[in-house]
DNA sequence: AGATACTTGACTAAAGAGATCATATTTATA
DNA sequence: TATAAATATGATCTCTTTAGTCAAGTATCT
């Protein structure tokens, strides 16, 4: 469970426009990438992966920009950054089948499993409404 | 908590000479190799960052090669890979700190404390009790 | 003396991460 | 119908890390 940039990014533009989701408006690139400080190009590319997955939907053209395609309390973190991130999650042995390797093995599944746990239970939705709750907070201080 | 292949030889290694902790006898480097098909050099290379830890003896000369020096109860998968692995176990945001940004930073993090609290209970005599109970349970089946 | 085994420092190849760029193409709107 | 605002696409590039290699040296047992 290797945690990219391109991760972190991918998550922040799906956050962003499960934030706006109910707006009609598309959001622009710009938008995304002028708030979080993320290179313009970088996010390009990576929405059109996020766009190969089915989970945003692009508008071109003038007052064009993305959409989320997908409902927002479905898709979590781990989706994300399984879909996202590389392959192979785990490490892989490969050497021989000794006990201890084998054991081994088993500790690292153990351990990226209770990652994925903890990713696999925050849903979008559930995230937009923690930042929210969030924001307004800093008004009671 | 990337378990790389530096990491999880150096895992293999401190098992094995937790294994043979209470023979009097070091365990050559080439003993580790063969039974696992682990690059000699590459075993070197790894051996030598767990002598600078103090984790491990070397003695050099015939019949020389590794010995454990610290309690084996006391070192963990976690310990191992925290030392031998890159520096930076999280991801490093460093964008802006936009709510959005903070609130993904504590998932990542709680991610990697959820995989960590695993590693840090696999203590390597804990694990050798495991192996040679597995190695045992095979002549009864 | 000779075989065995560790020591040390430098070096290399391949892969992945993180962008960056130039050149289309589409669409709202003035 | 221009034009500006956006996305589309494919290629390219640099840097760092990972994994592994090599050569020459030193210590110790028999």
């Amino acid at each position: 469970m290797v945690i990219s940039a391109r991760v972190h990014y991918a998550c922040v533009a799906m956050l962003e426009l499960a934030i706006q989701h109910d707006d009609g408006a598309p959001v622009a690139i710009r938008e995304i990438t002028d708030r979080h400080g993320i290179p313009g190009p970088f996010l390009v590319q990576i929405l059109r992966s996020l766009r190969a997955l089915g989970w945003v939907q692009s508008i071109r053209g003038s007052q064009g920009g993305y959409r989320l395609s997908v409902d927002p309390t479905t898709i979590t973190l781990l989706d994300i950054a399984e879909a996202i991130g590389s392959q192979e999650a785990g490490c892989r042995t490969e050497g021989k089948g000794t006990p201890i390797a084998t054991m081994l093995q088993e500790q690292w599944d153990d351990a990226a499993d209770a990652s994925r746990s903890i990713l696999g239970q925050a849903t979008l939705s559930g995230l937009v409404e923690r930042t929210q709750q969030g924001d307004a907070s800093m008004f009671y201080i």
